[in-house]
DNA sequence: CTTGACCTTCACATCAATGTGAGCGTTTAA
DNA sequence: TTAAACGCTCACATTGATGTGAAGGTCAAG
């Protein structure tokens, strides 16, 4: 298919797909008149990057990243380093800690709503506490953060 | 204290510092001589800051969270609007998606590292080179739309 | 053949999060 | 008293993810 079509079964805009394209992220090939042309499976891996984009991650690790994200049978890459071991190691690691961060406050922000909702629903009474969420190892970010 | 001590305390730069309260996101006073004073609990919520832009929220919604984060004393339910508890509950829904997105591709990435690491050790010859790029067949996960 | 939809590249614009530095005032300590 | 260290504002620079538009090529339908 091209560009148009992939565009609009993904709702990520031309613009941006070629972005990707530009960032090593897809590469589709190209029709004798120069028109990329994409197959079905580029459907889910622009997916797959618009998510990881939209959970913060930058194109630089999503492109490593991406084939480790494919079926078992397809992954064996041959020249897997230590160093992109590594890198998988730390961004797992950087991904726990964000899923953690991230469930703390959203069950702070629960726990907020209940108190509002609830005391709201009475009207009187000393409203309750809610605990906020401690941020998580803090300083000293070692990759290039954002 | 003043903000070199904040940022020094935080890890997060005075420049940076400036603009979270050019974003509204702290509001420190001033000293007679026009320095910026900030108070213990300041430092906590430049790490909360810190972590909700880390994890990739934008500085319009973090400012639209914190009062909701805050310390227990300063949940006293002020003049909360039907819109404020909507957004609330948008951003709630929105972060269980990212953590559910998140959590699926850092399991993804942890089956790939095992996978990885038992073929490593077991391995004792040459791996048969595959194609470099955009193996078809994928359908491990895909991302949820947004 | 012309029109319109779709494609190409190139390039400038924008927004958020940061960095950097200039130019100037304040505090501190030798 | 002077220098170092710190603070202030203003403002331009940069990077990453996007938008937008110009100038032009391809192609199907009228």
């Amino acid at each position: 298919m091209r560009i148009g079509k992939l565009a609009e079964r993904t709702g990520v805009s031309h613009r941006l797909l070629r972005y990707y394209e530009e960032q090593g992220l897809i590469i589709p090939s190209r029709a004798p008149n120069g028109y990329r042309e994409y197959t079905e499976s580029h459907v889910d891996i622009v997916l797959q990057i618009k998510g990881l984009l939209d959970a913060g991650l930058p194109t630089r690790i999503i492109r490593q990243l991406l084939p480790c994200l494919d079926r078992p049978e397809t992954i064996y890459v041959p020249n897997v380093t230590p160093e992109m071991i590594a890198t998988l190691q730390r961004e797992q690691a950087r991904l726990s800690e964000r899923i953690e961060f991230l469930t703390r406050n959203r069950d702070a922000i629960a726990d907020y709503l209940d108190t509002v909702l609830s005391v709201r629903s009475v009207n009187t009474g000393a409203p309750p506490s809610v605990s906020p969420a401690a941020p998580p190892g803090s300083s000293s970010n070692a990759g290039p953060g954002r």
